[in-house]
DNA sequence: TCTCTTCCATAGCGATCGCTAGTAAATTCG
DNA sequence: CGAATTTACTAGCGATCGCTATGGAAGAGA
């Protein structure tokens, strides 16, 4: 018979450190320098925790990663309940990016996405958190193509329209977005190419 | 009185290995896997090369990637050949971003951009190799952004139109592709994404 | 207070990192 | 043929990597 855990009172020491605010460190040390090239000592640094005890709140540096991960990537839920408001796919979309555009360009974060540079590439050992990231735009892909298909099948788009290709447009852009804030590009910059991206659909 | 270094026949053991080929093998696995990611010790079994003989013939690995990343950019006066030929900076842009395409899908060369992928991210140590993938990309943006002001000083596009924007949108077209490229997208994906990226164009 | 549990921090594990000293081998020059 | 010069290879340098064994500290329950 086992006790239901979160009912269960703790005892022993108490953690010393906000494991989430800790999380949210290390998110930010991934986001800055990458999953491979941020080290464990950096990780230490930035969450001001010992290494033994990163291990015991999180396992191992990948699985610290995937959590910061899903930490920066959001709940899903939350992208296709904005993307299902949005009066018009064309609206979620241009939002979407809009949002990419002013993320990647924030003061209080590094620049650009951790999504599209922390992961980019790496050796063999990394293989899984780089289809980590995968799954994750894969996930808003969906989302997307999803979306404008709602869009096709009212009449609000054309039914020539591929819902394949713009969402692999506004991916592309988005995480393109990225490499051009990483070099310096300012916020009004990437809001332009935001813009200048959505001229392909339909009004 | 210095010997002209090209005319001076050349005494002692002569090199057992090919210098550009192995340039060549070691560009192909920072592309595969990304400049901090990739050791030394990949390097020598990448390029059939011990690591006494690749520090002698290129300097240190900073110098050899800085090398490999200039045999990957290629000759900047290409580029700026291509696209002054080219009858329209919208052609000379459609063409650059159609060439990414299938550069990014070759079978013969790892998936995306090394310019995207091999120094997205990093340590602080690799700061300075960060910097020349960046130049890398500003002299690209540069010759785009010239291209358009000349088609808009001969009246070819819009006075409106804002240079600086379309070559940004193009370069973030061409290095997100990168991005759907590793993800497995192919090559009639990006294809289709990089004549999509194109509509704000005027014909 | 005493016991039990859990966490903290020092110290250091084996492995790999980028890199090089030292020596043998291969070529040209005299 | 030496002598000089340049490269190749074995072996291993100090530093850092991700990770953990260990013993003491800090709380809860009896």
């Amino acid at each position: 018979m086992e006790e239901i855990p979160t009912l269960r009172r703790k005892t022993g020491r108490p953690l010393s450190f906000d494991r989430d605010a800790a999380l949210e460190k290390a998110m930010l040390a991934f986001w800055e320098s990458g999953y491979e090239t941020t080290s464990i000592s950096d990780l230490t640094a930035a969450m001001g925790v010992t290494a033994p005890s990163i291990y015991a709140a999180y396992g191992d540096k990948k699985r610290l990663f995937l959590e910061a991960l899903r930490r920066y990537a959001g709940d899903p839920g939350d992208l296709e309940a904005a993307f299902s408001c949005a009066p018009t796919a064309r609206d979620a979309v241009a939002g979407m990016i809009e949002n990419a555009a002013r993320l990647y360009t924030g003061d209080a974060t590094p620049r650009g996405c951790l999504l599209a540079s922390a992961a980019a590439t790496g050796s063999k050992d990394a293989a899984d958190v780089r289809d980590a990231a995968a799954q994750e735009r894969r996930a808003i892909r969906s989302v997307i193509v999803r979306r404008i298909q709602r869009d096709v099948d009212a009449g609000l788009l054309p039914p020539e329209t591929a819902p394949g290709v713009l969402a692999d447009l506004a991916l592309a852009v988005t995480q393109g977005m990225s490499v051009l804030a990483r070099d310096g590009a300012d916020r009004d910059a990437l809001l332009a190419v935001a813009h200048a991206s959505m001229a392909g659909w339909p009004e």
